[in-house]
DNA sequence: ACACTCCCTAAGCGCCCGCTCAGCTTCGGC
DNA sequence: GCCGAAGCTGAGCGGGCGCTTAGGGAGTGT
């Protein structure tokens, strides 16, 4: 599973699929303003400029501005699902898978907060079928969390009366991560994806919890 | 519990403050809009045709397409400050109140979701001296929430390792509310905020929690 | 040497934006 | 009956938007 040639931690610069250089270096100028300013906020010569490149280069690379966008929903949704899914098929109880899909998808949020921001909260600026298809990797997302903590209810394990509701809840939480997070803050993402990973087991009433923290 | 000379499900449609007429069709539409679209995706244009007027009407109500947010922002972030400062100074345990506070938190996030949406969601399209304002209201928000924590952890109610960051969840949680929930889904806001005000109880290591939810 | 392809730029098209302004109506006070 | 203020509209301004087009320079195969 998952697209190997990562380790951890590093997480080897992504956007490392988009070839040429110069598509690449235009993608992530977007990324970062979108995430500032926001998509409708956003203009065509902005993001060339922060690539260094003329406005018209873009057109080059990308039809529309709008293709940008699609193109950085779908790798970023694609990979947010990579990361629930290592986790859900990882080994031990359902405990600890939840502890490690929360703890390792709110790493993600805070840590790659401004490709987050832009996954999470500029989903409406597509178009419908664009909409569409990245509203399908969100089911599958969903799904993944919600099927480990089916897991626990079935093994015993957890405790959770709405386990629709409740799914729902855990990925609301993490999601928002993306909005609030500040670099500049005094928490590292690795201590927000632990403090988060803690709480969530409580949610689901987990009496296995890691003796609260240090 | 709540918030006085409203029933409940109607509310007392709000911004009965202001006015003239004229001014409050103007805002509710800006609202709309915002919500549907965002800030800078929505023109004046849009606005007035909703509100029944020309574009010019707007600039007679209001200074700028930024005031109206700012109008907006800074009464949405009242209502939703005294909903959480009346379920904090309420009657009962730490518990109750905190439940209380959720619960009625989260019904007007649900309840009220395009209002919420375009005050939690679009503060950054406001210019630094009306941020800055709104930000102090936040402040408030999140100062009446971790006081109901310190409460219960004081009286031994809760059990609470890491109180701002808590706090920080809790109200994460909370706000996201405005940016999934359906009005034509199967969950009334009241249902959302009696589910949330469970998991949050269980976040805190409350024992004192209402045997499941009916 | 030549043609061909790939990237890229300068210039600019057509459109719609936020906002303004002169002038029209409506209405209360006298 | 007349006046001034208040509320609103139609027309339109300066400007910036997304995107297009014509053409240039660098690299490659022959």
């Amino acid at each position: 599973m998952s697209t190997a040639e990562e380790t951890r931690g590093g997480e080897t610069e992504p956007w490392g699929e988009v070839t040429p250089d110069a598509a690449r270096r235009l993608l992530v100028a977007a990324v970062e303003a979108f995430a500032e300013r926001g998509y409708h906020a956003t203009t065509t010569r902005d993001i060339a400029g922060r690539a260094g490149m003329s406005p018209a280069a873009l057109y080059i690379h990308y039809k529309t501005k709008e293709e940008l966008l699609h193109r950085i929903s779908r790798i970023g949704h694609q990979r947010a699902l990579d990361i629930l899914r290592t986790a859900a098929r990882g080994e031990g109880g359902a405990a600890e898978r939840l502890a490690d899909a929360v703890g390792s998808f709110v790493g993600w949020h805070a840590g790659r907060r401004t490709t987050a921001r832009v996954v999470q909260y500029e989903l409406d600026a597509l178009g419908p079928e664009a909409r569409a298809e990245i509203v399908a990797l969100r089911r599958r997302c969903d799904a993944e969390v919600r099927g480990i903590i089916e897991d626990g209810v079935a093994t015993g394990e957890f405790e959770v009366p709405d386990v629709k509701g409740t799914t729902l809840a855990v990925l609301s939480l993490c999601i928002d991560v993306a909005r609030w997070f500040n670099v500049n803050g005094s928490r590292t993402p690795d201590e927000v994806g632990a403090l988060y990973a803690d709480l969530v087991l409580r949610m689901v009433g987990s009496k296995a919890r890691g003796a609260g923290q240090r």
